[in-house]
DNA sequence: CCGAATCCGAGAAGATACTG
DNA sequence: CAGTATCTTCTCGGATTCGG
């Protein structure tokens, strides 16, 4: 009954937003940028506790946006690589950050964990 | 059954990301942001299609991390006011950017809505 | 009257197994 | 290895009710 993604095109900040809050989509593109192009059995690994189901569809939705390029190599077995687009570069950009922000709040990361994993899903934030 | 909020203590951005993909959330923060302290009431008009209860939820969750203050005032009836804190500020300039951002990617907004809203949750996005 | 808590249905996300 | 299908689980959202 509610509103459906193209009712209507309301503001450009608001379709960012949804985007963006989309589940997984801030940590996939995280993981992307920290660790460069990566394949998906390998990102499926990084960002920890995911589903295949989610992060196909994750994917799918980023690359229509233009953010993520997907590439299909025919081997035996076939690799499918997954890496950012040049427009990704200035949501990176904030997502960075962003993560300035989180650093200088709740003190900075262990220096060892790699591009800092998600423990808990979006929805799981009720508290 | 899987993690909740408070399992481990991952890694900022993480646990900032988590909190920003919530649903509603970032919209709940752009209206405060942009109409300034706003009461209960004001506040699900402007993030059109949020029930009571979801708005509530956020909103706790907002205020015990420290983003929004909660002004009670025992009026009859009731007035409950929101306000961005100081520490929202840095968050609220990050969102700032993403709206540059969206306005150099989908074209500017049209100038009459005030501060743009949303019009399919957050979930809806599945494409 | 304004704002918060409760119950229940719809629909999305998780887990697992399976196919190309 | 990459992705799909199916089933289960549980969050989200609406209506109603309660409290001040």
């Amino acid at each position: 009954m509610s509103s459906r993604t193209s009712d209507r095109n309301p503001c450009p900040v608001s379709q960012l937003m949804t985007m963006l809050s989309g589940p997984w989509t801030m940590y996939i593109l995280w993981i992307l940028s920290t660790v460069g192009p990566t394949r998906f059995g390998a990102l499926r690994r990084q960002v920890e506790g995911i589903s295949t189901k989610m992060l196909t569809e994750r994917l799918r939705m980023l690359e229509q946006e233009g953010i993520v390029n997907r590439h299909y190599e025919p081997t035996v077995p076939p690799q499918v690589t997954y890496s950012l687009t040049e427009r990704a570069g200035e949501l990176v950009a904030i997502l960075d950050q962003l993560n300035g922000l989180a650093q200088r709040w709740y003190g900075p990361a262990a220096p060892d964990a790699a591009p800092c994993l998600p423990t808990a899903t979006p929805q799981e934030l009720t508290l």
